[in-house]
DNA sequence: GAACCAACCAAGCAATTGCTTGGTAGGGTA
DNA sequence: TACCCTACCAAGCAATTGCTTGGTTGGTTC
Protein backbone atom coordinates (compact mmCIF):
# COMPACT_ATOMS: atom_id res chain seq x y z
CA UNK A 1 0.00 0.00 0.00
CA UNK A 2 2.96 2.47 0.84
CA UNK A 3 5.26 3.86 -1.70
CA UNK A 4 8.74 2.64 -1.76
CA UNK A 5 9.98 2.91 2.06
CA UNK A 6 13.04 4.63 1.79
CA UNK A 7 16.24 2.71 2.49
CA UNK A 8 17.49 2.99 6.14
CA UNK A 9 20.53 4.76 6.97
CA UNK A 10 22.39 5.67 9.65
CA UNK A 11 20.46 6.45 13.19
CA UNK A 12 20.67 10.51 13.14
CA UNK A 13 19.64 10.60 9.16
CA UNK A 14 16.29 9.42 9.60
CA UNK A 15 14.87 12.83 10.92
CA UNK A 16 16.15 14.61 7.46
CA UNK A 17 15.15 12.15 5.57
CA UNK A 18 11.61 12.94 6.33
CA UNK A 19 12.22 16.14 6.19
CA UNK A 20 13.11 15.72 3.05
CA UNK A 21 9.92 13.79 1.96
CA UNK A 22 7.77 16.46 3.75
CA UNK A 23 10.23 19.05 1.86
CA UNK A 24 8.57 17.32 -1.21
CA UNK A 25 5.24 16.90 -0.59
CA UNK A 26 5.08 20.32 0.78
CA UNK A 27 6.52 22.00 -2.30
CA UNK A 28 4.52 20.03 -5.18
CA UNK A 29 0.74 19.58 -3.36
CA UNK A 30 0.92 22.85 -0.71
CA UNK A 31 1.25 22.02 3.04
CA UNK A 32 -2.29 22.32 3.61
CA UNK A 33 -3.20 20.16 1.05
CA UNK A 34 -0.51 17.73 2.66
CA UNK A 35 -1.55 15.59 5.24
CA UNK A 36 0.81 13.73 7.66
CA UNK A 37 -0.76 10.21 6.54
CA UNK A 38 0.77 11.41 3.02
CA UNK A 39 3.64 11.89 4.63
CA UNK A 40 3.23 8.81 6.97
CA UNK A 41 2.78 7.07 3.73
CA UNK A 42 5.40 8.33 1.14
CA UNK A 43 8.19 7.52 4.21
CA UNK A 44 6.25 3.53 4.35
CA UNK A 45 5.50 4.41 8.26
CA UNK A 46 2.22 5.08 9.97
CA UNK A 47 1.25 8.73 10.38
CA UNK A 48 1.74 8.59 14.39
CA UNK A 49 5.03 7.24 13.90
CA UNK A 50 6.03 10.97 12.60
CA UNK A 51 5.25 12.20 16.25
CA UNK A 52 8.35 10.24 17.39
CA UNK A 53 10.83 12.58 15.56
CA UNK A 54 8.12 16.09 14.92
CA UNK A 55 6.34 17.87 17.63
CA UNK A 56 3.52 18.87 14.62
CA UNK A 57 2.78 19.09 11.60
CA UNK A 58 3.85 22.57 12.09
CA UNK A 59 7.53 22.08 13.44
CA UNK A 60 8.35 20.18 10.28
CA UNK A 61 7.67 23.44 7.78
CA UNK A 62 9.05 25.05 10.78
CA UNK A 63 12.31 23.25 10.57
CA UNK A 64 12.35 22.98 6.60
CA UNK A 65 12.37 26.81 5.96
CA UNK A 66 14.16 28.44 8.85
CA UNK A 67 17.11 25.92 7.83
CA UNK A 68 17.17 26.98 4.35
CA UNK A 69 17.09 30.64 4.89
CA UNK A 70 19.75 30.23 7.60
CA UNK A 71 22.15 29.08 4.83
CA UNK A 72 20.83 31.30 2.23
CA UNK A 73 21.20 34.57 4.07
CA UNK A 74 24.68 33.26 4.88
CA UNK A 75 25.73 33.52 1.38
CA UNK A 76 23.61 36.81 0.76
CA UNK A 77 26.05 38.19 3.63
CA UNK A 78 29.45 36.32 2.79
CA UNK A 79 28.70 38.51 -1.13
CA UNK A 80 28.02 41.91 0.81
CA UNK A 81 31.00 42.03 3.00
CA UNK A 82 33.09 40.77 -0.19
CA UNK A 83 35.86 43.46 -2.01
CA UNK A 84 34.07 42.80 -5.40
CA UNK A 85 32.60 46.23 -7.28
CA UNK A 86 29.51 46.69 -7.60
CA UNK A 87 28.10 44.86 -10.33
CA UNK A 88 29.87 41.79 -9.78
CA UNK A 89 28.35 41.96 -6.23
CA UNK A 90 24.71 41.61 -8.02
CA UNK A 91 25.97 38.99 -10.53
CA UNK A 92 26.76 36.81 -7.24
CA UNK A 93 23.56 37.36 -5.84
CA UNK A 94 21.76 36.32 -8.87
CA UNK A 95 23.47 33.29 -9.25
CA UNK A 96 23.21 32.08 -5.63
CA UNK A 97 19.81 32.63 -5.59
CA UNK A 98 19.54 30.54 -8.74
CA UNK A 99 22.27 27.67 -7.23
CA UNK A 100 19.94 27.69 -3.99
CA UNK A 101 17.06 27.03 -6.58
CA UNK A 102 19.12 24.01 -7.93
CA UNK A 103 19.45 22.68 -5.03
CA UNK A 104 16.81 23.52 -2.20
CA UNK A 105 13.77 23.39 -5.19
CA UNK A 106 11.56 22.09 -2.62
CA UNK A 107 12.38 24.89 0.29
CA UNK A 108 11.52 27.44 -2.08
CA UNK A 109 8.86 26.47 -3.15
CA UNK A 110 7.62 25.86 0.21
CA UNK A 111 8.95 29.70 0.73
CA UNK A 112 6.96 31.03 -2.46
CA UNK A 113 3.83 29.31 -2.00
CA UNK A 114 3.28 29.76 1.83
CA UNK A 115 5.18 32.13 3.04
CA UNK A 116 1.78 34.80 2.99
CA UNK A 117 -0.46 32.31 4.97
CA UNK A 118 2.05 30.82 7.16
CA UNK A 119 3.25 34.45 7.98
CA UNK A 120 0.17 35.25 9.92
CA UNK A 121 0.90 32.74 12.69
CA UNK A 122 3.50 34.11 15.24
CA UNK A 123 5.82 31.11 15.37
CA UNK A 124 6.72 32.43 11.92
CA UNK A 125 7.10 35.76 12.05
CA UNK A 126 10.88 35.36 10.95
CA UNK A 127 9.38 34.92 7.73
CA UNK A 128 8.62 38.79 7.42
CA UNK A 129 11.99 39.45 8.53
CA UNK A 130 13.78 37.40 6.47
CA UNK A 131 11.72 39.23 3.61
CA UNK A 132 12.86 42.31 4.98
CA UNK A 133 16.27 41.22 5.50
CA UNK A 134 16.21 40.04 1.52
CA UNK A 135 14.99 43.68 0.52
CA UNK A 136 17.39 44.99 2.59
CA UNK A 137 20.23 42.72 0.06
CA UNK A 138 18.23 43.99 -3.02
CA UNK A 139 18.11 47.38 -2.71
CA UNK A 140 21.70 47.54 -1.20
CA UNK A 141 23.22 45.85 -4.18
CA UNK A 142 20.84 48.11 -6.71
CA UNK A 143 22.03 51.44 -4.55
CA UNK A 144 25.55 50.67 -5.18
CA UNK A 145 25.39 49.70 -8.23
CA UNK A 146 23.80 52.92 -9.20
CA UNK A 147 26.45 54.67 -7.37
CA UNK A 148 29.27 53.32 -8.57
CA UNK A 149 27.65 53.99 -12.57
CA UNK A 150 27.13 50.04 -13.15
CA UNK A 151 23.49 50.53 -13.18
CA UNK A 152 21.26 53.81 -14.90
CA UNK A 153 20.40 56.15 -12.82
CA UNK A 154 17.33 56.60 -13.92
CA UNK A 155 15.96 53.20 -12.37
CA UNK A 156 13.02 53.16 -9.55
CA UNK A 157 14.82 50.96 -6.90
CA UNK A 158 11.95 50.06 -5.46
CA UNK A 159 10.08 48.79 -8.57
CA UNK A 160 13.32 47.21 -9.88
CA UNK A 161 13.98 45.23 -6.85
CA UNK A 162 10.23 43.67 -7.07
CA UNK A 163 11.19 43.37 -10.34
CA UNK A 164 14.70 41.13 -9.96
CA UNK A 165 13.20 39.37 -6.81
CA UNK A 166 9.98 37.87 -8.68
CA UNK A 167 12.34 37.31 -11.48
CA UNK A 168 14.77 35.30 -10.26
CA UNK A 169 12.49 33.29 -7.55
CA UNK A 170 9.52 32.26 -10.00
CA UNK A 171 12.04 30.63 -11.98
CA UNK A 172 11.53 27.41 -8.77
CA UNK A 173 8.09 26.87 -10.84
CA UNK A 174 9.76 25.47 -14.08
CA UNK A 175 13.14 24.76 -13.39
CA UNK A 176 14.23 21.04 -13.06
CA UNK A 177 17.83 19.90 -12.46
CA UNK A 178 19.32 18.05 -15.03
CA UNK A 179 17.20 19.83 -17.49
CA UNK A 180 18.65 21.00 -20.93
CA UNK A 181 20.19 24.52 -19.14
CA UNK A 182 22.33 23.98 -15.64
CA UNK A 183 21.45 26.54 -13.07
CA UNK A 184 24.32 28.52 -13.61
CA UNK A 185 23.33 28.73 -17.76
CA UNK A 186 19.73 30.22 -17.01
CA UNK A 187 21.54 32.50 -14.12
CA UNK A 188 23.97 33.59 -17.26
CA UNK A 189 20.61 34.24 -19.55
CA UNK A 190 18.36 35.47 -16.94
CA UNK A 191 21.58 38.22 -16.15
CA UNK A 192 22.00 39.18 -19.94
CA UNK A 193 18.71 40.10 -20.67
CA UNK A 194 18.75 41.63 -17.08
CA UNK A 195 21.65 43.87 -17.49
CA UNK A 196 21.41 44.89 -20.90
CA UNK A 197 17.95 46.74 -19.67
CA UNK A 198 19.29 47.62 -16.30
CA UNK A 199 23.07 48.10 -17.36
CA UNK A 200 24.41 51.87 -18.68
CA UNK A 201 24.08 51.90 -22.79
CA UNK A 202 26.91 51.13 -24.36
CA UNK A 203 28.94 54.40 -25.29
CA UNK A 204 26.73 55.58 -27.70
CA UNK A 205 25.81 58.96 -26.41
CA UNK A 206 24.22 59.43 -22.87
CA UNK A 207 26.77 61.32 -20.57
CA UNK A 208 25.25 60.62 -17.01
CA UNK A 209 28.28 59.63 -15.04
CA UNK A 210 28.29 61.08 -11.32
CA UNK B 1 -20.01 37.27 14.63
CA UNK B 2 -20.43 37.81 11.29
CA UNK B 3 -18.30 40.39 9.37
CA UNK B 4 -20.00 42.57 7.22
CA UNK B 5 -23.27 41.52 5.93
CA UNK B 6 -22.61 42.82 1.95
CA UNK B 7 -25.72 45.23 1.34
CA UNK B 8 -28.16 43.83 -0.38
CA UNK B 9 -28.50 44.45 -4.14
CA UNK B 10 -30.64 42.96 -7.08
CA UNK B 11 -31.78 39.54 -6.67
CA UNK B 12 -29.76 38.04 -9.36
CA UNK B 13 -26.43 39.66 -8.50
CA UNK B 14 -26.57 37.87 -5.05
CA UNK B 15 -24.48 34.97 -6.55
CA UNK B 16 -21.66 37.18 -8.57
CA UNK B 17 -21.49 38.77 -4.46
CA UNK B 18 -20.94 35.40 -2.70
CA UNK B 19 -18.99 34.60 -5.82
CA UNK B 20 -16.50 38.17 -5.13
CA UNK B 21 -16.17 37.25 -1.57
CA UNK B 22 -15.29 33.63 -1.93
CA UNK B 23 -12.37 34.55 -4.64
CA UNK B 24 -11.49 37.24 -2.00
CA UNK B 25 -10.49 34.70 0.33
CA UNK B 26 -9.26 32.19 -2.25
CA UNK B 27 -6.79 34.41 -3.15
CA UNK B 28 -5.66 35.28 0.10
CA UNK B 29 -5.84 32.50 2.74
CA UNK B 30 -5.95 29.72 -0.16
CA UNK B 31 -8.54 27.23 -1.88
CA UNK B 32 -8.29 24.82 0.64
CA UNK B 33 -7.39 26.99 3.56
CA UNK B 34 -10.84 28.94 2.83
CA UNK B 35 -13.39 26.76 4.59
CA UNK B 36 -17.17 27.00 3.16
CA UNK B 37 -17.86 28.67 6.85
CA UNK B 38 -15.14 31.33 6.01
CA UNK B 39 -17.12 32.36 3.26
CA UNK B 40 -20.34 31.91 4.60
CA UNK B 41 -19.39 33.80 7.72
CA UNK B 42 -17.90 36.77 5.06
CA UNK B 43 -21.07 37.34 3.51
CA UNK B 44 -23.06 37.26 6.89
CA UNK B 45 -25.11 34.11 6.08
CA UNK B 46 -24.81 29.80 7.31
CA UNK B 47 -22.35 27.94 5.68
CA UNK B 48 -25.33 25.80 4.34
CA UNK B 49 -27.04 28.97 2.77
CA UNK B 50 -24.50 28.69 0.28
CA UNK B 51 -25.65 25.17 -1.12
CA UNK B 52 -28.59 27.54 -2.31
CA UNK B 53 -26.69 28.90 -5.02
CA UNK B 54 -23.06 26.74 -5.86
CA UNK B 55 -22.89 23.02 -6.49
CA UNK B 56 -20.04 22.50 -4.15
CA UNK B 57 -17.24 24.84 -2.95
CA UNK B 58 -14.95 23.58 -5.83
CA UNK B 59 -17.74 25.09 -8.70
CA UNK B 60 -17.05 28.50 -6.74
CA UNK B 61 -13.23 28.05 -8.03
CA UNK B 62 -14.36 26.52 -10.83
CA UNK B 63 -16.46 29.33 -11.87
CA UNK B 64 -14.56 32.33 -10.76
CA UNK B 65 -11.46 30.98 -12.59
CA UNK B 66 -12.90 30.03 -15.99
CA UNK B 67 -15.06 33.28 -16.07
CA UNK B 68 -11.89 35.57 -15.58
CA UNK B 69 -9.77 33.39 -18.13
CA UNK B 70 -12.06 33.80 -20.82
CA UNK B 71 -12.08 37.39 -20.80
CA UNK B 72 -8.67 37.31 -20.49
CA UNK B 73 -7.67 35.46 -23.44
CA UNK B 74 -10.32 37.16 -25.34
CA UNK B 75 -8.20 40.07 -25.03
CA UNK B 76 -4.77 38.22 -26.22
CA UNK B 77 -6.72 37.13 -29.32
CA UNK B 78 -8.11 40.48 -29.96
CA UNK B 79 -4.44 41.92 -30.14
CA UNK B 80 -2.87 38.56 -31.97
CA UNK B 81 -5.80 39.90 -34.84
CA UNK B 82 -4.65 43.39 -35.14
CA UNK B 83 -2.43 44.93 -38.08
CA UNK B 84 -0.29 46.17 -35.05
CA UNK B 85 3.62 46.03 -35.54
CA UNK B 86 5.56 43.13 -33.31
CA UNK B 87 6.72 45.54 -30.98
CA UNK B 88 3.36 47.04 -30.43
CA UNK B 89 1.59 44.05 -29.57
CA UNK B 90 4.30 42.46 -27.10
CA UNK B 91 3.12 46.14 -25.37
CA UNK B 92 -0.04 45.52 -25.71
CA UNK B 93 -0.48 41.90 -24.14
CA UNK B 94 1.97 43.36 -20.98
CA UNK B 95 -0.29 45.95 -20.84
CA UNK B 96 -3.69 43.75 -20.93
CA UNK B 97 -1.55 41.66 -17.95
CA UNK B 98 -1.37 44.32 -16.02
CA UNK B 99 -4.55 45.81 -16.46
CA UNK B 100 -6.18 42.38 -15.47
CA UNK B 101 -3.78 42.20 -12.49
CA UNK B 102 -5.49 45.56 -11.64
CA UNK B 103 -9.24 44.61 -12.51
CA UNK B 104 -9.07 41.19 -11.07
CA UNK B 105 -6.36 40.59 -8.78
CA UNK B 106 -8.37 37.87 -6.99
CA UNK B 107 -8.74 35.95 -9.78
CA UNK B 108 -4.86 36.03 -10.92
CA UNK B 109 -3.52 35.32 -7.15
CA UNK B 110 -5.78 32.13 -7.09
CA UNK B 111 -4.48 30.86 -10.68
CA UNK B 112 -1.13 31.79 -10.03
CA UNK B 113 -1.18 29.85 -6.62
CA UNK B 114 -3.54 27.09 -6.94
CA UNK B 115 -3.61 26.65 -10.55
CA UNK B 116 -1.19 23.66 -10.26
CA UNK B 117 -2.63 21.99 -7.81
CA UNK B 118 -5.92 22.16 -8.73
CA UNK B 119 -4.79 21.22 -12.42
CA UNK B 120 -4.62 17.55 -10.97
CA UNK B 121 -8.00 17.67 -11.35
CA UNK B 122 -9.83 15.76 -14.00
CA UNK B 123 -12.70 19.41 -13.83
CA UNK B 124 -9.92 21.26 -14.49
CA UNK B 125 -8.37 20.49 -16.89
CA UNK B 126 -8.85 23.86 -18.70
CA UNK B 127 -6.41 25.14 -16.47
CA UNK B 128 -3.59 23.25 -18.72
CA UNK B 129 -5.05 23.98 -21.99
CA UNK B 130 -4.95 27.86 -21.25
CA UNK B 131 -1.81 27.53 -20.06
CA UNK B 132 -0.53 26.30 -22.89
CA UNK B 133 -2.41 28.40 -25.08
CA UNK B 134 -0.89 31.42 -23.16
CA UNK B 135 2.51 30.37 -23.74
CA UNK B 136 1.63 29.92 -27.80
CA UNK B 137 0.69 33.68 -27.42
CA UNK B 138 4.06 34.69 -26.07
CA UNK B 139 6.04 32.84 -28.08
CA UNK B 140 4.33 33.52 -31.23
CA UNK B 141 4.68 37.60 -30.29
CA UNK B 142 8.08 36.70 -29.18
CA UNK B 143 9.03 35.02 -32.71
CA UNK B 144 7.36 37.32 -34.49
CA UNK B 145 9.57 40.69 -32.92
CA UNK B 146 12.49 38.60 -33.76
CA UNK B 147 11.50 38.16 -37.11
CA UNK B 148 10.72 41.39 -37.68
CA UNK B 149 13.82 42.86 -36.18
CA UNK B 150 12.10 44.84 -32.99
CA UNK B 151 13.53 42.16 -30.94
CA UNK B 152 17.38 41.14 -30.47
CA UNK B 153 18.05 37.60 -32.90
CA UNK B 154 19.91 35.63 -30.43
CA UNK B 155 17.51 35.32 -27.92
CA UNK B 156 16.61 31.97 -26.34
CA UNK B 157 12.57 32.75 -27.31
CA UNK B 158 11.46 29.42 -24.81
CA UNK B 159 13.47 30.98 -21.43
CA UNK B 160 12.62 34.80 -22.62
CA UNK B 161 8.90 33.46 -22.93
CA UNK B 162 9.48 32.16 -19.24
CA UNK B 163 10.92 35.13 -18.09
CA UNK B 164 8.31 37.80 -19.38
CA UNK B 165 5.45 35.54 -18.16
CA UNK B 166 6.50 34.68 -14.51
CA UNK B 167 7.77 38.69 -14.29
CA UNK B 168 4.41 40.08 -15.73
CA UNK B 169 2.22 37.79 -12.97
CA UNK B 170 4.07 37.60 -9.98
CA UNK B 171 3.47 41.46 -9.87
CA UNK B 172 -0.01 40.32 -8.35
CA UNK B 173 1.84 39.23 -5.43
CA UNK B 174 2.70 42.72 -4.20
CA UNK B 175 0.65 45.57 -6.59
CA UNK B 176 -2.44 46.85 -4.62
CA UNK B 177 -4.69 49.70 -6.52
CA UNK B 178 -4.66 52.95 -5.73
CA UNK B 179 -1.08 52.64 -4.54
CA UNK B 180 1.91 55.57 -6.08
CA UNK B 181 2.07 53.76 -9.12
CA UNK B 182 -1.02 52.73 -11.69
CA UNK B 183 -1.23 50.00 -13.46
CA UNK B 184 -0.05 51.71 -16.29
CA UNK B 185 2.71 53.31 -15.51
CA UNK B 186 3.84 49.56 -13.96
CA UNK B 187 3.64 48.22 -17.25
CA UNK B 188 5.52 51.39 -18.58
CA UNK B 189 8.24 50.25 -16.29
CA UNK B 190 8.32 47.16 -16.75
CA UNK B 191 8.61 47.48 -20.34
CA UNK B 192 11.23 49.76 -20.19
CA UNK B 193 13.64 47.27 -18.48
CA UNK B 194 12.78 44.62 -20.65
CA UNK B 195 12.66 45.88 -23.57
CA UNK B 196 15.90 47.98 -23.46
CA UNK B 197 17.30 44.30 -22.91
CA UNK B 198 14.98 42.89 -25.61
CA UNK B 199 15.21 45.18 -28.10
CA UNK B 200 18.25 45.40 -30.57
CA UNK B 201 20.38 48.29 -29.23
CA UNK B 202 20.32 51.64 -30.45
CA UNK B 203 22.10 52.07 -33.63
CA UNK B 204 25.64 51.74 -32.68
CA UNK B 205 27.39 48.74 -34.79
CA UNK B 206 25.49 45.25 -34.86
CA UNK B 207 24.18 44.78 -38.10
CA UNK B 208 22.46 41.50 -37.74
CA UNK B 209 18.94 42.43 -39.82
CA UNK B 210 17.83 39.09 -41.58
C1' DG C 1 21.70 -11.19 30.21
C1' DA C 2 19.70 -7.07 31.90
C1' DA C 3 18.86 -2.54 30.86
C1' DC C 4 18.27 0.73 27.47
C1' DC C 5 17.05 3.00 23.23
C1' DA C 6 15.41 4.64 18.67
C1' DA C 7 11.98 3.54 15.53
C1' DC C 8 7.86 2.06 14.78
C1' DC C 9 2.77 -0.09 15.21
C1' DA C 10 -2.25 -0.38 16.44
C1' DA C 11 -6.09 1.84 17.71
C1' DG C 12 -8.65 5.57 18.32
C1' DC C 13 -10.24 10.37 19.89
C1' DA C 14 -11.69 15.17 19.28
C1' DA C 15 -12.06 18.74 16.17
C1' DT C 16 -12.85 20.37 11.67
C1' DT C 17 -14.49 19.88 7.22
C1' DG C 18 -17.81 19.86 3.02
C1' DC C 19 -22.29 19.07 2.41
C1' DT C 20 -27.47 17.54 3.21
C1' DT C 21 -32.13 17.88 4.76
C1' DG C 22 -36.43 19.82 6.02
C1' DG C 23 -38.24 23.94 7.08
C1' DT C 24 -39.30 29.29 7.11
C1' DA C 25 -39.64 34.47 6.03
C1' DG C 26 -41.00 37.64 2.86
C1' DG C 27 -41.98 39.53 -1.49
C1' DG C 28 -44.27 39.18 -6.02
C1' DT C 29 -48.12 37.47 -8.98
C1' DA C 30 -52.72 35.84 -10.58
C1' DT D 1 -56.62 34.20 -1.00
C1' DA D 2 -53.73 30.99 -2.87
C1' DC D 3 -49.58 30.05 -4.94
C1' DC D 4 -44.77 30.40 -5.99
C1' DC D 5 -40.01 31.73 -5.64
C1' DT D 6 -35.62 33.40 -3.82
C1' DA D 7 -32.79 33.55 -0.05
C1' DC D 8 -31.96 31.93 3.94
C1' DC D 9 -31.91 29.11 8.80
C1' DA D 10 -31.28 25.13 12.09
C1' DA D 11 -29.47 20.96 12.89
C1' DG D 12 -26.63 17.50 12.00
C1' DC D 13 -24.08 13.62 9.45
C1' DA D 14 -20.08 11.27 7.43
C1' DA D 15 -15.50 11.77 6.27
C1' DT D 16 -11.09 13.61 7.06
C1' DT D 17 -7.71 15.65 9.81
C1' DG D 18 -3.84 16.33 13.35
C1' DC D 19 -2.44 14.17 17.13
C1' DT D 20 -2.27 10.86 21.47
C1' DT D 21 -1.53 6.68 24.04
C1' DG D 22 0.26 2.33 25.33
C1' DG D 23 2.71 -1.17 23.52
C1' DT D 24 6.29 -3.97 20.41
C1' DT D 25 10.72 -4.88 17.95
C1' DG D 26 15.41 -5.27 17.04
C1' DG D 27 19.80 -3.73 18.00
C1' DT D 28 23.49 -1.80 21.22
C1' DT D 29 25.76 -1.12 25.65
C1' DC D 30 27.53 -2.33 30.17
Amino acid sequence: MSAEPVQPTTAHNRRSELLAIAAGLFASKGFKNTTVRDIADAAGILSGSLYHHFDSKESMVDEILSTFQDELFGRYDAILLSDDDARTKLEQAVEVSFAAIDQHRDEVAIFQNEAAYLGGFARFAYLAERNAQSREVWITLLDDGVRSGALRSDLDIELTYRFLRDTVWVAVAWYRPGGKLAHTDIARQYLTILLDGIARPTPTTQGDTP
